[in-house]
DNA sequence: GCTTATATGCTTGCATGCAAGTATATAGTG
DNA sequence: CACTATATACTTGCATGCAAGCATATAAGC
């Protein structure tokens, strides 16, 4: 086996590619790409816990914890106390954040398309089903 | 679409997963994921320069700057000046580190089939052929 | 030869990503 | 109630990953 035909690398360099594309996008926002997916995160379910939200992302917590506080220094969320669990806070959407978020939805959308132009339904259908198979698999 | 769907996050999430494997295994022989990458690039063709290192790995010179000299304070390569072309340095595996190519090789193929075990080979042919698509389409 | 453009590798600054450990709060057990 | 285990979020330290800029060396055009 050549070192280009190992399965990591291969991933690696697909989501690299797949991030560098997202990137140039939202950055127009303001966002880095994790950011921007944190946000659509939100966006869907605001006012999550930062453990709960580092589920969903898969995003360690000390990578969260860094993530918020830049989204939290630029306006974009806010971090508020949880009366029911003094442990845990919760993830609030500002004003800013919350019109960020549609923008961001809206551009996911529309780089998702673009991304995969050149695939055909059975393909796409068949890469997002390989790459769910192969998260389990880890 | 909701948030788990976009392309880029579920990419990002695999490459994790399978990082995440790799670094269990390469760990061992007192590598990180990336470096035992470019141990068995160099394994495969000694002496490159770290700009053509950079093309066939898809890392950044900068990245890579760091990356060799982290390898070279290990002992794993030397870096040694190419006399045709005083820009260009070429990195050249130590007797440490040709030996752990010879293992990082070997790790790499049982880890492969073992990431992979699940996948029968139409699915294995259908994952790279798309991961392989993905990287173009970037 | 001289000037300009390009190539090479490096440095800095910033943003993930994770291992390991910390302080606080809650849950479970007796 | 006291004691232990667990959960939550944070901090530190280190390793990518990349944008931007740097010094040096080579190539290309005149």
């Amino acid at each position: 086996m050549k070192a280009e035909e190992c399965i990591f690398f291969q991933l690696a360099k697909a989501s690299q590619a797949g991030t560098r594309f997202w990137i140039k996008r939202v950055s127009s926002l303001g966002l880095t790409a994790v950011q921007g997916v944190v946000i659509r995160f939100l966006h869907d379910n605001d006012r999550q816990t930062s453990s709960e939200l580092g589920r969903k992302t898969d995003l360690d917590s000390a990578t969260l914890t860094g993530v918020i506080d830049r989204l939290e220094g630029a306006g974009f969320v806010q971090r508020r106390q949880n009366p029911d669990d003094r442990r845990s806070i919760r993830i609030h959407l500002t004003e800013k954040g919350r019109a960020a978020g549609e923008k961001v939805a809206q551009l996911m959308e529309e780089a998702n398309r673009e991304f995969l132009r050149e695939f055909n339904v059975s393909e796409e259908v068949a890469l997002r089903s390989l790459l769910s198979k192969v998260r389990e698999s880890g």
